[in-house]
DNA sequence: TCAAGATTGATGCAATTGCATTTAGTTGTT
DNA sequence: AACAACTAAATGCAATTGCATCAATCTTGA
């Protein structure tokens, strides 16, 4: 126990907490600079728009999202003040809800897409030959130890996204 | 202009995002587990401990952590407020000042380290072979166009911390 | 069937962040 | 010397986050 990490492993963490950290800024910037909402936003429309009906429970999106249980609350709740979203009742469970995205939210998810798009393209794409991008893949899936599920499952989904 | 990304580079940024969200959020985790205080405390204690005579201006730090200039500002209160840095008048420039660490800073560092090097074997070292690593290396400097400075100048220092 | 325990989602509160601005001091130009 | 432009650092304020907890409902297993 308590083994120490070589230099390779450690330069490996650094990079890994910088360069995303760095491309990460630079696309949220640039979504920014076109007048778009935060990422997550983005993330979250995107999941409500492929799921059936275009309604998620709060606690699948949760569960997409990797994010805690109040941030998705909270983002619900700024998506239903922008009238990007609607809760609507669940009468499975009465604890719980649907969050059903909107019209609007549809045509900003897609407006978004193009941006992000370009961004992903400007910071990510054009400095890495398709080869090296499923390198890196595989590299960062074996520290993921699953990364799996959301993208891999709707691969279909992604052209149209 | 405005090309769009291939499934390869779209993958590869999201396993970036995910991935590095994971290990971050698990070593921390880890960390404040053994009750030290955030990853950033330690950064800014370790560039303390590397310079001449333990001491920067605000303003280096700024650059070597890439952090917005007020969160410099404050990290530096939260160091000072527990006894872990100082801050001392700068005679050359008067709008500055030097933040220098204390013997707690330089204790507190070591102690981190041991802790924090352990959660980067059990979460990064443990599942990546060193050449592994320094392929991911490699990868992802090619999209950090300049992961460089701060880790690369210093190779020597890095055995000691 | 009923209590114990688990799950869903919201929320109060404190801590942290981001943004814009301020204060103070420096540098360069004429 | 005087002024404009720039750099260093701090800070007020609003927005966001994290934590803990709550209320409501479900599940279960005796």
């Amino acid at each position: 126990m308590k083994r120490k990490p070589s230099i390779e492993a450690t330069d490996a963490w650094t990079r890994l907490m910088r360069v995303q950290s760095r491309v990460l800024g630079a696309v949220e910037q640039d979504l920014k600079k076109e007048g778009f909402p935060p990422l997550a936003w983005y993330e979250a429309l995107l999941e409500l728009s492929l799921a059936p009906s275009g309604e998620l429970r709060p606690v699948e999106l949760e569960r997409q999202m990797l994010i805690p249980q109040y941030s998705t609350s909270r983002l619900i709740d700024r998506l239903v003040d922008e009238g990007l979203a609607v809760r609507r009742e669940c009468q499975k469970d009465k604890r719980g809800q649907y969050v059903e995205i909107t019209e609007a939210g549809r045509t900003l998810q897609k407006n978004m897409w193009n941006a992000y798009a370009a961004a992903i393209e400007r910071h990510v794409g054009c400095k890495l030959s398709d080869a090296d991008a499923m390198k890196l893949c595989e590299l960062l899936d074996q520290l993921g130890c699953s990364c799996d599920g959301a993208t891999a499952n709707r691969r279909e989904a992604v052209s149209s996204r």
